[in-house]
DNA sequence: GCCAACGTTGGC
DNA sequence: GCCAACGTTGGC
């Protein structure tokens, strides 16, 4: 039997890569590139998982947010920017027999109708506590319990 | 644009 | 293996 699904929230500025990048992406789907953390590859290369639930939030720029859904559609394989000597994202330390760092495929599955603001999921109980909310919290990749993934769903006033 | 918080690097 | 210096993130 398959795993159950888990869920995530990937962080992305919307200047490098925003929701609608995604939405005109080739079949809504795209390659999440660029982590370049150790925890949060470890995350990407050990736990997340075809099939799990992504909420896409929108660093650095305003509105900030949780602005849709995503699902992952491959799982963790070599993120090819490491390779890439004209890529922002290069790593000339990264062994190519042994890479360094890890990208997912990601499918759209929902834009929310509206941002679900910092504002919003601070005024409830369940999204309060969320890590995306943890002052200092730089982590771009994070994992979302079952009750913030309904409950952001709420918010954004749609159905899942 | 500021700057606190954080992660990484590299000299020792 | 410590830790100061540095570069980056990201809310404000």
């Amino acid at each position: 039997m398959a795993d159950p699904v888990r869920y995530w929230l990937f962080k992305s500025e919307p200047s490098a890569f925003s929701i609608d990048d995604l939405a005109a992406s080739p079949g809504q789907t795209a390659l999440w590139d660029g982590v370049r953390n150790y925890q949060a590859r470890n995350f990407l290369r050990d736990d997340v998982q075809t099939g799990d639930l992504v909420f896409f939030y929108h660093s650095r720029e305003e509105p900030l947010g949780i602005v849709g859904t995503m699902q992952v559609v491959r799982a963790g394989y070599a993120d090819p920017t490491q390779f890439n000597p004209d890529s922002k994202y290069y790593d000339a330390k990264s062994p190519p027999d042994a890479p360094r760092w890890i990208g997912v495929d990601v499918q759209l599955k929902q834009k929310f109708p509206a941002v679900v603001t910092r504002d919003q999921l601070a005024s409830h109980t369940k999204t309060a506590s969320m890590l995306v909310m943890k002052r200092g919290m730089r982590l771009s990749i994070q994992p979302v319990t079952r009750s913030e993934w309904l409950q952001v769903h709420q918010l954004a006033g749609v159905r899942q």
